[in-house]
DNA sequence: TTTAATATAGTTGTAGAACAACTTTCCCTT
DNA sequence: AAGGGAAAGTTGTTCTACAACTATATTAAA
């Protein structure tokens, strides 16, 4: 069970980028050249870069060359939103990675969280408490969104912070709507505060406890409320 | 800035296949076909299927056709993985992601593991003890790996699964090489032992407590490692 | 009739040449 | 030295041909 020819090339030049022979910016030789060094025709190349600029790997410009990009995640963003349509995502995996991430980062924010960051987590802490005030729940799932993501920047491990971003996008529609039709959320505001205190106290393993908590009940809730929600329809 | 004939000919297919006229499992009409639909070359055509594969919407097998693949979670990775890849993320971030990952991964696999999940857990163990009694490093890093990806299968999560497949193949290399430099890699055995009979037990917490204690050890260890190496450049 | 092997047609993979569309480079004019 | 324009270089698209693989239909044997 070979891989295609096609296929090939696209891992040989995918691992020379992933290994870093090829940077971000670098502009790759001329589909010609490539040609003769893999010994294709030039289809069979060109099937392997269409799938690496797919991918986002790559950029091509007509006339001027194929270029290896430097990606933020936000451009994968914008594929995941068609994606999206085509599947309703597994709510509950998805949250079972966002937690053991942010319980993690919640971890190494406790080590390193400097005044500025504290105070912009209190800030946004109280924005999530004038948000529930008010009822708004849309407002408010995007504020206590913010506020987990402060944490993951705070834990200055920049994969965790990329995928939390990602991550977040996905889940939040569908936690507006989860809490739009639970009417409150009492508890996020208890754990919210005693994690953000946790951090501002440096202490790793609390910080790390409660956010793991936190999180566990929340994915209980939302548990409770599909279940009920299949017994309805029933 | 028109886009390109392929590019427009995905759009359409693409479009076909999110508002549901085509959906999984559906058969694609052959390129002859769809050529002369979009009055566009056999090339150009194929531009746009491979691209549509590539994102994970479609599978060609040759000889038999092109047919619309069920989205599931694993499609949202293709997205993660250039985020995570071209962030030049360092060893010890990817690391400690790693730790995240799998230690929610092993609270999942206590709850989950069946009789035979264990059976498999225990012989990949086993088969970790004759690495290191043999002092084959290379192959006990391979095997090191074996073991926590069996965790990560065994909690039931496909993204959680995916992702350290991701992030075990990013890793390997490195670790291959610590381990061979340290020479010795006697704390694995005991963690991967308890580890291995909390989950047997069904013991979540313990798990997860271990795995975490695991591998912030094993960070520690390279954070040692990698400081050496500097000072002796110096 | 059923089954298995085989031939046939259909479909995707790869190759190569040619030209169109676009960019970059270099040279010439001013 | 600066600007304009020709020339060379590079990617996009088309076309033809064949190889590699699959699915279907036909035929022969049980």
């Amino acid at each position: 069970m070979a891989a295609s020819l096609s296929e090939q090339v696209y891992e040989k030049l995918f691992d020379m980028i992933v290994q870093k022979e090829l940077r971000p910016g670098d502009r790759l030789p001329p589909e010609k050249t490539l040609c003769e060094m893999y010994s294709v025709s030039r289809n069979t190349l060109r099937a392997a870069l269409n799938k690496l600029s797919a991918l986002g790997f790559t950029e091509t410009r007509q006339g001027g060359g194929t270029f290896v990009k430097a990606v933020d995640s936000n451009v994968y963003l914008n594929f995941f939103v068609p994606a999206l349509l085509t599947h309703n995502p597994d709510l509950l995996e998805l949250m079972q990675l966002r937690k053991a991430i942010e319980t993690e980062a919640a971890r190494s924010a406790a080590v390193n969280a400097s005044e500025e960051d504290t105070a912009k987590l209190r800030t946004t802490y109280e924005e999530c408490g004038r948000q529930a005030a008010k009822m708004d729940m849309y407002a408010l799932a995007a504020a206590n969104t913010r506020f987990h993501a402060i944490i993951s920047e705070i834990s200055g491990n920049r994969m965790l912070e990329t995928l939390m971003r990602i991550i977040n996008r996905m889940i939040l529609p569908e936690m507006q709507d989860f809490l739009a039709r639970q009417g409150e959320d009492i508890d996020s505001n208890y754990y919210h505060r005693i994690i953000m205190e946790s951090i501002e106290r440096h202490k790793p393993d609390e910080a790390a406890f409660f956010m793991d908590k936190h999180l566990a009940l929340l994915i209980d809730r939302v548990k409770q409320y599909i279940s009920a929600e299949k017994e309805k329809q029933e």
